[in-house]
DNA sequence: TTGTAGGCGTTATCAT
DNA sequence: ATGATAACGCCTACAA
């Protein structure tokens, strides 16, 4: 029952009559040890059961190999493409992954900041909690250089990089659809303002109504948080009112898919009465009827060029990003559930 | 632009002419140092911005308070949640999770483990890939008595815990359902049946069809890799069968969900002409149309239930659990999509 | 081509 | 109540 030691490059050394030194060096492929030597290292290495010790190995280099992930959450379908994405950059390029979900708390987010500067991770991959108005808990990485990429959910900071998509253009697109589809009393469900994400659709949303010469109506914004269950609610307070609107720009599928479904339970026809929008090109917009029209971007690949960046800052120490901000393509994605003309 | 050195225990005996053995001991609040000296030491290592050294700290202790875990794919709803589960367990007390998907690739699970046990985490969380039909990558564990936790997806190991529901029971009663709505001709889609949730849940579908007389046939199984679109294409394979089958049971929700759609495109009404039930309780269910019956059961509880397993295993070293199988509730949750008779 | 020595930051042991 | 020392496993500057 009792643990067996750890099998060491000492024990390698003894059994083969040379030093550490030279088992350390024949490990990592050292150009100027002996192709014979190395042979016998590995094999004996092999035969015994060695694993080079992470840990021994961070601490003396002073670099861990690791990166850091903090989320929101982990269980929404663009959040863990998002995840696979990074683990597929990642991976590939050796480098291992610790992860924690804030649950939308900023205090739980600089909790787990604290522990993986602990961890010293190499590097940092963050998308804000709603509610993280400032990036003061980052201080200790930034004082120490050590490279914070922020993707989706961020703020600007002169020492980090931000990856995300045009969010002002692609809520732009989303409300002149429906405008272009003769929608003119447009609601907007979307979450607190404090996030770029949601205060840039806004202003998308704005400014394409102000291009339309449509009055911006405050009462014709409604804050959330973005839940299925959020949409439901809305979805009472929507059929409360005296005039109904005739489309709804959500910030988020599943809230839109709550939304429409409870509509829908109360005779409202979609798009018909009312047409709908959404955000992310969940695959729950290809099954809801009608199918939801969304903006696409794909978290995999946002996921991806976060690691990728991060990858090249670690390992290149003279690699400065040319710009402080990526955006990545988005589109939308035109289906039934705003097609009020009918057209495909 | 440099990095700034790190702070350690000496920079504060230092400063506070007493050891590094003292300070050591006041941050760990141990009760042989006084309230005064352990206050000057708490304070100073404040100002200074003072943070353990995880890996230091790993390296003596033997201990890294870290858990590993691999999963076949990060990106589906049920995954997600059960490591949420875990993340909400594990970090409650102080753990932290480095994460890996083996992309349901048997080999890829392979070096994954390699990696984790590099990383000497003090446990492994583990659902295994779809082609996994043995253990023995796991042997550098279970060698050094480090637990290793499966879920779901599970094998039996003398020196490992398996935390699942009753696949079987749970198919059986998915299975009975139909037969009871009517339903003769039962297809069931499904994974293959190397591991245990697809065995056991081919098995309770027998068992069901067996119990009421009615014959099983080999062409009524098939085996996908339960992706939505591999729902798609059975439902092209299906519609191509002389005599449809009248009643579908699905190993998992989003395939399910591929092929209803792909039917009911080509005018098959569920459940009249079929009728459906599916697995997991995942969200898209109740927005298909009709709702599709699923058996229920929580990633997250799952994730908890697992990440304190393994905590008490690793905190208790005389810990030995009474049991080597943990089985969770699951139930059927019935739903229009399999409701022939109408009958609510 | 290989070896020696010292140190990365922490903590347990044994003193004082 | 506090301190000196060694050790965890590895790597690198320097030496041979």
């Amino acid at each position: 029952m009792a643990n067996e030691r750890e099998v060491t490059i000492y024990d390698i050394a003894r059994e083969l009559n040379i030093s550490a030194t030279t088992v350390s060096r024949g490990l990592q492929d050292h150009p100027t040890i002996s192709k014979k030597t190395k042979k016998k290292i590995f094999d004996l290495a092999e035969r015994l059961g060695y694993r080079s010790n992470h840990f021994a190995r961070s601490l003396r280099n002073q670099k861990t190999n690791t990166f850091g992930i903090i989320v929101p959450r982990l269980n929404s379908h663009f959040m863990s493409s998002v995840i696979a994405g990074i683990e597929n950059a990642a991976n590939e390029q050796g480098f291992s992954l610790l992860i924690a979900q804030s649950s939308e708390s900023s205090e739980k987010e600089a909790s787990s900041v604290r522990t993986m500067f602990d961890s010293r991770v190499d590097g940092l991959l963050v998308s804000l909690a709603v509610d993280t108005t400032d990036l003061s808990h980052f201080e200790h990485f930034f004082k120490k250089n050590i490279p914070v990429i922020f993707f989706d959910r961020v703020m600007q900071h002169e020492n980090s990089v931000n990856i995300l998509i045009d969010n002002r253009q692609a809520a732009y697109n989303a409300t002149r659809h429906l405008i272009e589809q003769g929608c003119r009393r447009i609601m907007h469900i979307t979450a607190p303002t404090l996030q770029n994400v949601y205060k840039d659709r806004l202003k998308g949303y704005k400014e394409a109504l102000g291009e339309h010469k449509i009055k911006f109506r405050e009462d014709y914004v409604v804050i959330t948080n973005l839940s299925q269950e959020a949409g439901a609610e809305v979805a009472n307070t929507i059929l409360k009112m005296k005039t109904l609107p005739d489309g709804i720009f959500v910030s988020n599928d599943s809230c839109a898919v709550g939304c429409m479904l409870a509509l829908k339970e109360q005779g409202i026809r979609i798009p018909e009465d009312i047409a709908f929008v959404g955000f992310n090109n969940d695959p729950v917009t290809k099954v809801i009827e009608p199918h939801l029209t969304t903006i696409n971007y794909s978290g995999y690949e946002m996921g991806q060029v976060a690691a990728r960046h991060l990858i090249n800052h670690v390992r290149d120490v003279s690699f400065v990003s040319s710009t402080n901000t990526i955006i990545l393509r988005s589109e939308l994605m035109v289906r039934a559930s705003s097609l009020k003309q009918g057209r495909k």
